[in-house]
DNA sequence: CAAATACATTCAAATATTATTATATAATGA
DNA sequence: TCATTATATAATAATATTTGAATGTATTTG
């Protein structure tokens, strides 16, 4: 399995408007350079260098059709990045359940903060 | 809803070592500064740089206690990011049904490709 | 009020990323 | 074989990211 690393790796790679769009569309399916080319409205060779870099990061992989190259998905983390890109996220997250904005307390750690905090959370 | 664009920078912003090891850090609940420059052993001003780009995204945000900044998590996207980071992926997608690797015919398009190429996935 | 603590900001240097231009290669078709 | 099509690579220039060093501000404590 992908150490952590390897994976932050990853999502620095994937995360580029090109190269979102160049898996969004792969995961429609096998597709060939000129195709991209064509859909991503980018130079032919911006679109191979975007494809080598997903390639040599082991996202994607080619098979080879007489002259065409034709792109397809490997990597399973890729339906998991796309799915969160669609995703639709509303509100935040639940505020601490420690701090003024809970009303229960300040700040939970060791450090030294004004004398009169009371900590709340803390007392139960 | 966040456009697609603003959640592709998100993801840039978070796919950063450093960044992700807060993220995490955070999702325990909340952090002051120091704290967090001990965890990470980075310099004390890297550590608010990282914040800083972190709130100005909108992905954390802090109270204040004393001196302390309280730093906490705000959008729910993070939870998401964090759990591919942890997830266990093994092998790959599956291939292509279209391609001589499945044995089942070749680039599905409209463009050229080598006349005797036949497409079975055509044929049915 | 002075010192200490907690944190932020600014600037510059080092490095990495991106896109463009030009050129190369390989396969096909006339 | 020659032109065309499909794609890759290399070199460069422009831009963005990252870190370190120095400095600044606010709060608390003695």
């Amino acid at each position: 399995m992908l150490s952590t690393g390897k994976k932050i790796e990853l999502l620095k790679v994937i995360a580029h408007p090109v190269r979102i769009k160049i898996l969004e569309e792969l995961l429609e399916g096998v597709k060939c350079v000129s195709d991209l080319e064509e859909f991503l409205e980018i130079s032919q060779p911006n679109v191979s260098q975007h494809l080598s870099l997903l390639r040599t990061h082991g996202l994607i992989d080619f098979y080879v059709d007489g002259r065409l190259k034709c792109y397809f998905l490997v990597d399973p983390i890729i339906p998991d990045i796309l799915e969160i890109l669609q995703k639709n996220y509303q509100g935040t997250l639940p505020a601490p359940a420690c701090c003024p904005m809970t009303k229960k307390g300040t700040y939970p750690g060791n450090r030294n903060r004004q004398k009169n905090s009371v900590r709340e959370c803390d007392i139960t």
